[in-house]
DNA sequence: CAGTGGTCTAGACCACGGT
DNA sequence: CCGTGGTCTAGACCACTGT
């Protein structure tokens, strides 16, 4: 009946999960190159595009590595990556129908710890902003703020007033794009932390450190320390 | 001199970056729609593929939605994702230069938790593996492993030698595909795995607990601490 | 039903980076 | 140099879903 019988078209999610299988079992061996786009875009009989958009899956998702001219090959150690969302505080507080509350502690400009500033690749006595804050969950210390400031990177924050808006939403809303660092960890609350979270002293609290950049110039370092019992889930 | 000059062909990480300005700028604002992609394609001098490789870039990255038919908005909460790569733990320990161990501490099969089984969306009275283990690091406590195991959906389980492969090993290696969840937290050391871990009791332990699912059935929880001290970083 | 995003194609050029 | 992946194009058809 029909002549001219095109193969059925394949996704390129098919082609995905096949190249997944293939990895699983070993048909693709660690550290081994894999065919190129073309020879695979031949044998699935599909354009080369659609080959390169499951090949760049695979390679986002941390199962393969490309280079240029030197092909693509099947990562040594499969990590798994997950994808984790990092909350504006006083909208997750918000969401969980909470209300939300935020208290100044303390804002000093001077010149900041020796260590620090070689962390964040500044002059030794370079001034910066340290603010400490809590975040309040329904009246209650949610999450302590420990964040130092570059004025030399983003001079406005001198003029903001720290007691309305917190430097996280003020920095969301005003510093255009910034790459930078996660880092997350369990830290056990020092007494003045307790005290001011109304914690026991010792307690673990799980913290998150963000570094950000902003066109090579560091902008802000931030510590929270959430109040214990806090979890934070993703899917994988 | 030249006549047909085409515009400067922009490339989708400019679209991107400029769909990220706009966002920003508040020039899109939070929730509300954005013009179309051929009107985009038309605006940028560019096909609408391009188009939508940068709208769907900002997508995955929390800042748009979208949907057919019903267009594309700005997320109202704009929520940073951060990509955090879950290592397994001997890959981890030997690339850091350090010796690889692991200890089986206890291996049990038999009726789970209530509360437990309920989580898993499991009968009341079903059997589950129970096995507790230490990875050691230079010899080192390095992280106290708590896993429940589901023989129904991976019965091949019962007959592997826990003492030679770690279950997480094993399950990477002989369970094809997963998906599930990750929780993070901080977690203070009971006496009983301070003991083990040899640190204080009530030490803040960063805490890993993933939960993972094959088909519909759960196939394993399983919770990992880590000694204090251990931090994990990603760049966002 | 109709509008919007999702995807595929065939071909082309380019950028990177091993050899 | 030259092979490989990265990307763009113009057009087409499809899938989902709001109206």
């Amino acid at each position: 009946m029909c002549s001219e019988q095109r193969p059925a078209a394949l996704g390129w999610q098919a082609i995905r999960d096949e190249g997944l299988r293939r990895i699983r079992a070993r048909e693709w061996a660690p550290g081994a190159l894999i065919p190129h786009e073309a020879e695979l875009a031949a044998e699935f009989g599909c354009a080369r595009t659609t080959v390169n958009r499951a090949l760049r899956a695979l390679a986002e998702a941390g199962f393969l590595e490309r280079r240029r001219k030197g092909g693509t090959r099947v990562v040594l150690t499969p990590l798994r990556k997950a994808t984790l969302q990092i909350p504006i505080i006083r909208q997750e507080v918000e969401e969980s129908g909470a209300s939300y509350g935020y208290r100044l502690i303390s804002r000093n400009l001077g010149p900041a710890p020796d260590a620090l500033l070689q962390r964040l690749a500044l002059r030794p006595g370079t001034e910066l902003l340290h603010v400490r804050a809590l975040h309040l969950r329904d009246g209650q210390p949610h999450v302590y703020e420990d964040r130092w400031l570059n004025p030399s990177a983003v001079p406005e924050i001198l003029e903001v007033d720290l007691e309305l808006i917190s430097a996280n939403e003020w920095l969301v809303q005003n510093v255009p794009y910034t790459d930078g660092e996660l880092t997350l960890s369990a830290v056990s609350a020092t007494p003045e932390v307790a005290a001011l979270m109304g914690c026991t002293p010792g307690a673990a609290l799980f913290t998150m450190e963000r570094l950000t950049w902003k066109a090579g110039a560091p902008v802000t370092l931030v510590t929270q320390s959430y109040a214990p019992g806090y979890r934070v889930s993703t899917s994988i």
